[in-house]
DNA sequence: CACGCGCTCTGACAATTGTCAATTCTTCGC
DNA sequence: GCGAAGAATTGACAATTGTCAGAGCGCGTG
């Protein structure tokens, strides 16, 4: 009761505040506090996602180039962030203007799969809170025991917890040392629930991995170095939810997706919106393959991405700098 | 060209001032202006909706009797306005909700049906701008030519300016001197395409208008004091979008809803959320109508009517003061 | 070329907001 | 019932922001 008190005062000072333009001395009259616990109630209404104040993620979408790749690879929205000279940091922009993208995006009532990786982290930590209702995050590979905070169950309990909303984890490794074993676990009723359950998300987070030493399988324990390269050698282009993935976006035949626990390339394709966000350099043949393989909708990647990625496709026409 | 630049400066101030939280100095170093014009592009940021403030209304939303009334008229949401005391003017509170209200449920792409009033207009002028894209906001009955500034046509192009959107109006009265002018008005091309692109609306905005010498079919001329208590007599209890609608919500079978040009109330119901708004305390009657006819899905009120439909359906059980 | 128009800059002051140590109020455990 | 730990609140000060007048600048025009 004490609590819910405090609550509706939040509210009523953030409405005051924000939606008539008080000022916090006439809110604290109004309220009959103090000034400084109005500021304070205020803070409070900010972090909590009470107050939900975001900018306008148009200006990355407002670049040719954008246009572009939308046209080229048939992806229904594009953002392209630019490397500002002096200004940022510019690949730490990128899960910046994704979760900003990725707010955008939600809705109440969703249901959202998210998958793992720095990116897919760092987003979540670049996430402001938002008050949703009736929002589910279904975590969609299984997990690893790495002493990483961007685990598979961490970025999708992170995501939960800023969005308001319900987290469902998934309790199974993401591979396992035999196929039979894999096998077993994806026909148990919560396993096979919870990979069900991703076909029925109508939004998707995720980036791609690469296949190289320092990749999230190798630091992770599920591969070794040397495993990796023989991947890559029997056509192997990239990682999406913890599944390797050929140069055409098709999952790999090979032992080791076998021995993974994640949702199929099938179900994620049929998720209405697919938001891919992509950082590092490094990952622009992964990029590529997915796609190629069409797994995304919407794309977030820095303008040097971006650049070869037209090149890529429209066989190098204009190639002027920034 | 100067223009765009402008443009993409001040998306660059309120990208580094609100999503990275820099200091305004800080901001105006990045970009190489002073801090006094970073002050002036983030109002403007705020006064064009690049950078979009909203407060949550869930607070409106929390009371036990909103959650009664959802239950008892069969409507996806209820926010029920309190009378706040001191605080601010009660009726005046309600389009400010309701504008709120309605930008939550605003996406981009939608194509959204408005009527007019006073009420409607209220919420426009309450409305904050945003950044959408491609929406657009359908009139939804035919013009008057009163003076008022809550012209259905005013309605319609206030929302869609303040939402970046298009604005599609109406070019013909609302109501005619003979049945056959309307009938042959409604078969004009222009006036059918825009009649039917009411039912491909997937968000409808309106309130709902009382039957008496005040009402605006009155004051706008289209009926006279005389002719409104003889419908009423004849059974009518509330006008939707220039109509008169019967206690049961069903349209009236009467000469004036003949000669009226506005989309019918099938298409109305035949989109997915209908927000309707009410402040003022005569409007019991319409409401009650209007709700009975399941014209609406989403609805604002104020507390005493909130309280007034609660006893109307459940038989006056609990009625403690607020 | 001078002119006026519109825009931005500078510098300064006033208004508003953020912060924190000190204080008051709550809530327990004993 | 008492006292201490902890949370909420406050007052006062510091930092930030809003605003304004006057100056400077670029540009299109007569």
């Amino acid at each position: 009761m004490a609590i819910r008190q405090t609550d509706q005062t939040i509210h009523k000072a953030a409405w005051l505040y924000y939606t008539h333009g008080l000022r916090q001395d006439e809110v604290a009259r109004q309220l009959n506090i103090s000034r400084a616990s109005v500021a304070m109630y205020l803070r409070k209404a900010r972090e909590t996602g009470i107050v939900n104040i975001s900018t306008s993620t148009r200006m990355f979408t407002d670049d040719a180039i954008a246009r572009e790749i939308e046209d080229l690879y048939g992806l229904a929205s594009v953002w392209v962030v630019p490397h500002d000279g002096r200004a940022l940091d510019p690949t730490a922009e990128v899960p910046i203007v994704g979760a900003s993208v990725f707010l955008d995006l939600v809705r109440n009532g969703d249901r959202i799969g998210v998958a793992w990786g720095r990116t897919v982290y760092a987003m979540a930590d670049a996430m402001s809170y938002a008050d949703l209702n009736d929002v589910t995050v279904v975590q969609m590979c299984g997990n690893l025991g790495a002493p990483y905070s961007y685990r598979p169950d961490q970025c999708t309990m992170e995501i939960a917890r800023r969005l308001n909303a319900k987290g469902l984890n998934f309790y199974a490794p993401l591979v396992l040392t035999s196929e039979r074993l894999a096998r077993d676990l994806r026909a148990e009723p919560v396993i096979r629930e919870q990979l069900a359950s991703v076909a029925h998300c109508n939004l998707a987070l995720f980036s791609v991995g690469t296949l190289d030493e320092d990749s999230h399988v190798v630091m992770c324990g599920a591969l070794t170095a040397g495993e990796i390269h023989a991947m890559r050698d029997a056509g192997a282009a990239g990682v999406i939810a913890g599944q390797m993935i050929d140069a055409s976006g098709a999952l790999l035949d090979c032992d080791y997706n076998r021995r993974v626990i994640s949702a199929d390339l099938a179900s994620i394709r049929s998720i209405g919106k697919r938001l891919m966000v992509v950082q590092e350099e490094s990952k622009f043949v992964p990029l590529v393959a997915a796609l190629s393989g069409g797994l995304c909708t919407h794309l977030v990647v820095s303008a040097s991405l971006a650049r070869r990625l037209r090149d890529e496709r429209s066989g190098g026409t204009t190639d002027r700098a920034i």
